[in-house]
DNA sequence: TGTACATCAGTGAACGCGCGTTCACTGATGTAC
DNA sequence: TGTACATCAGTGAACGCGCGTTCACTGATGTAC
């Protein structure tokens, strides 16, 4: 990577882009810890001269690539929160956002390996827990904001208990669906355990 | 690894135990990806010719290391489960089982670990699935047989249903606790939401 | 219990490949006139 | 809009290291008497 220098000429910028482009689908399909520089060079295209002009590490692109997808992730969630008017459907707004969780399985994979990634690395974690504390933060508005804390279930405290309890039911499923690879499956789990954490007594229609 | 033969030395033995006990180490502290043959016999005290001598490569060291500790694992659970007596005590049990299973975060990073491996082959995914279903098995077994289905939340289902929540419970939180490392948190955290899963309106206490 | 022998388990040097990293070079891009 | 020039971005050959893998050898272990 260069030094300063905020100029970055288009060539410059789709040749990054090619590159995150080519490690997200070589990373999916092989994991982050056997894929080597030349094999994202060679899917991208380049040269690896190519590589260490952009980056000074395959760890450094790996965190770019992640920061990338996750904001667009968590846009994609925010806008499926936001659809709705001031009330909050729940089911409704609840099989939108599974739909978006769910949709990429590659991206399923990458997120994974970045977990393994920053639960060895303290600063690394960090930018993950905030990203993720963004989208409680968003899940946890929508549901405050639309109708107060009174109609939670008790044991999950306050909207942004719920807000903790959704993200972790979205991890857990995540989880047995990368084993298993039934998405039909894990979309419906995921919508009928959302659903049953954010109204009480868990209405499953 | 040798073809047939049934006998096994000692000092065979010995060594075997010895490389996997270095190499469970090594892999909680750098990650899988990041670990070479090299390092493993180094950190065992054996020169490189021990490992071929025992495994035909990384891979199936892992993969030996994975099912030894998660047997390890899933006898500690029946036990934590099978400690009262006929009659079940949710809380109790829950905390008993959720000691287990945040203990050692190694085998939490270990087991991610081997997620993302077992992820993108179906075979090795198949292994872990059975050993998940073991596990779930083991719960749903001493739900059912404790007290019939009919205290459970219907939202789940049968015990079976449960039993599947109860390991996306696990899964979810093991996530977090990976990012923050606060296993207090997530002890208390994980007894909540198991006791809420499977105590009707979610007994608090 | 001791000794002799056969087999086994681990040693460590050697080989070679894959790939990370560098760098002099050249074609591409952007700018000034 | 066209041309000349300067800078930039990517090329690809070269170097060398780390480490996977092999193998002839030797000390350890187990067995038979």
């Amino acid at each position: 990577m260069r030094a300063t220098t905020g100029r970055v000429t288009r060539r410059r910028a789709r040749t990054r882009a090619n590159l995150l482009d080519a490690a997200f689908a070589v990373f999916g399909a092989k994991g982050f810890g056997r894929v080597s520089i030349e094999e994202v060079c060679e899917a991208a295209g380049y040269s690896r001269g190519a590589f260490y002009s952009n980056f000074d590490s395959l760890d450094e692109l790996f965190f770019a690539l992640y920061r990338e997808r996750a904001d667009l992730i968590a846009e994609q969630v925010s806008g499926a929160l936001a659809l709705d008017g001031p009330d909050l459907d729940v089911p409704a707004a609840v099989d939108r956002v599974t739909e978006v969780l769910l949709l990429d399985r590659d991206w399923l994979l990458v997120k994974t390996d970045f977990l393994v990634h920053a639960a060895r690395d303290p600063a690394v974690a960090r930018t993950l827990l905030e990203h993720r504390a963004r989208l409680r933060r968003a899940i946890a508005d929508r549901l405050a904001g639309a109708r107060g804390d009174a109609t939670l279930p008790a044991v999950l405290g306050d909207a942004d208990g719920a807000a903790h309890a959704v993200v972790a039911a979205y991890d857990g499923v995540t989880t047995q669906l990368l084993l298993d690879r039934d998405v039909e499956h894990a979309r419906a789990w995921l919508g009928q355990l959302l659903t049953a954490l954010l109204t009480e007594g868990g209405d499953t229609t």
